[in-house]
DNA sequence: GCCTTGTATCGAAAAACGTCAAGATAGACA
DNA sequence: TGTCTATCTTGACGTTTTTCGATACAAGGC
């Protein structure tokens, strides 16, 4: 992680191995389309911010289902979890997922001509 | 995919149903250590191709492993192989990777400061 | 033709995963 | 205190994934 986990590309050179498992364990929780409609209307809250009870009934999935779901997210970093009151709060944490966009970005420069 | 499968952020929008299936394949197919560390291998090589011959003997795992793994790897979009004689080659599929990159970056100027 | 070497597929076993119902916990309010 | 609502955890079940040995296929050399 501290070799090239910042910001050298997948093409830069081999992954190690702990490193790829660390990595593997962020793609895994990308990896599941509930998870990934779960960050996205995560990440698309103006304030980034959104409450369980709008995300739940989101889905045609029981409440543990989808409380699992945002579990797992959040044991992978991508997401954090605050309980205000009766509701917990649930937020994105776009540090993370630029770090695995850096990483799968083929050239630093490649985003550049979008702007 | 074609309304926001392109350039689009997780941000910019909720994730369609449909869309994130398909997306969610494409991560699956990143999220174990030894797919993450093959595709690494491939897109590390100058020339962007190596040969099966040497990838296998890399891990620590049988040949019909890694073959599985590599299938996998194919049947998500993110490499290509070509037998040539003998051998067969598999090389990285970069446009692949960079849509998933710009799907995770949170904004399409972050990387821009990198340049 | 036959044999050897490199790679893919098949079939099975073990482990991991997604899902739910039931129960547990946290906070609000009376 | 008690009860109600929102959320999380537990335990179980069926499905998918990872891995292997055995086998099949492809290409080159004899």
């Amino acid at each position: 992680m501290q070799d090239s986990g910042c910001c050298a590309g997948l093409a830069s050179a081999p992954l190690g191995e702990s490193e790829a498992d660390e990595l593997a364990r962020a793609f895994k929780a990308l990896g599941d389309p509930v998870r990934l409609r779960l960050l996205s209307m995560i990440a698309s809250r103006e304030g980034g911010e959104i409450c369980v009870c709008e995300l739940t009934p989101a889905f045609e999935l029981s409440q543990p289902t989808i409380s699992h779901h945002l579990k797992l997210l959040r044991q992978a970093g991508l997401i954090a979890s605050e309980r205000r009151g009766t509701w917990v709060y649930y937020r994105a944490l776009p540090a993370a997922t630029d770090r695995l966009a850096a990483l799968l970005a083929s050239s630093p420069r490649t985003v550049e001509i979008g702007v």
